[in-house]
DNA sequence: CTTAAATTACGACAACATTCGTATTAGATG
DNA sequence: CATCTAATACGAATGTTGTCGTAATTTAAG
C-alpha cells in the first residue's frame, strides 16, 4: 500500500512525461524536448529536475559529468493518483460523471469505443461472481 | 465558442462546488459548509470569494448588508474545461487512457456500467451515419 | 598547461495562492 | 441615540512554483 501524497507539480509532470517517453535522459535532452512545446531555459529545467531528485520523483546517475535522470515513479501509478484527486476535486468523487463527460468529448474512434465496451463487459462478468 | 482560459484555483473550485450544490449563498453559509471538511477562517472564505468576483467566477447581490454570491460559471462547462486540460497534462491528450483507468478504479455499480454502455452504443450509432 | 565550452549548484526574484488580523461600516437592540 | 454584533474591505505575511542569472566545476581542445 504505497501512499503517494506527493503529487508532481505541473512542470514536474511535464518532465516526467519526457522521461517516461524517452527513458533515462540528460538535462540537455529533456530541455530540448520541452522546448519543442514551449520556451523554457536550460537552468530552469535543471533546477526542477534537481528538486524532483530531492522529492524522490526521479533518480540520477552522477557517475559521469553529465547526469542522467530517470523517472522514479511509474506512469500508471502517477496517473491513477492524480486521477483520484482530480475526480474528488472536480467531480465530487463521482467517477461516472467524469467518464461520461470524457466520452462525450467529440471524437473517440470506433476501435476505442469497442475496447471500452469490452472492458465494461469484463467488469460486469466479474461483478456477477 | 467561449474560451475559458481562467481555471479556478483549488480553493475557488471548492467554493464553486458549494455554490453549485447550494445555490446562491452568503459567505457565512459557504464558510460553514467548507468547515465540514476542513478548517478555514471566515475572512479567508470571504477574501477568496471577493477575488472570485473580480475574476468573474461568481456574481454577488449587494443590495442587503449580507452579500449573496452565486456561481457565474456553469458546473458542466467548468468540469469540461478542467478535464481537457487534465487529459492533456496527465494522459498526453489520450482520453481513452483516462476512461479505461477511471473504469478500472474499484467499484462502479452495474447500473453505472449499463449507463456508460448505453452512451457508447448511442455514439456508435451516430458514427455510422 | 591554458583556454573554452558545457554542466552543475545555488541564490534570488516575481507571480500567485492561501491565510488571517485589523479596521471600518452597517444593522439590530435596548 | 448609544452600543453591540456581524459583515465587508483591505493589507500583510507566508508558502509554493516557476524562472533565470551567476558562480563554480569539470571535461575537452589546442
Amino acid at each position: 500500500m504505497t501512499f503517494k501524497n506527493n503529487h508532481p507539480t505541473e512542470s514536474e509532470l511535464e518532465i516526467l512525461q519526457v522521461l517516461w517517453a524517452q527513458g533515462p535522459s540528460s538535462v540537455r535532452k529533456v530541455n530540448e524536448i520541452l522546448n519543442e512545446k514551449r520556451n523554457i531555459g536550460y537552468t530552469t529545467s535543471l533546477k526542477i529536475m534537481q528538486i524532483m531528485t530531492e522529492k524522490g520523483l526521479v533518480t540520477r546517475d552522477t557517475k559521469s559529468r553529465t547526469h542522467i535522470y530517470q523517472a522514479a515513479v511509474k506512469e500508471g501509478e502517477t496517473q491513477s493518483s492524480l486521477l483520484d484527486s482530480f475526480i474528488n476535486k472536480t467531480y465530487r468523487g463521482c467517477a461516472k460523471s467524469l467518464v461520461l463527460q470524457a466520452l462525450g468529448k467529440e471524437k473517440t474512434s470506433p476501435e476505442e469505443l469497442a475496447e471500452i465496451k469490452a472492458l465494461i463487459s469484463k467488469m460486469e462478468e466479474n461483478n456477477n461472481d
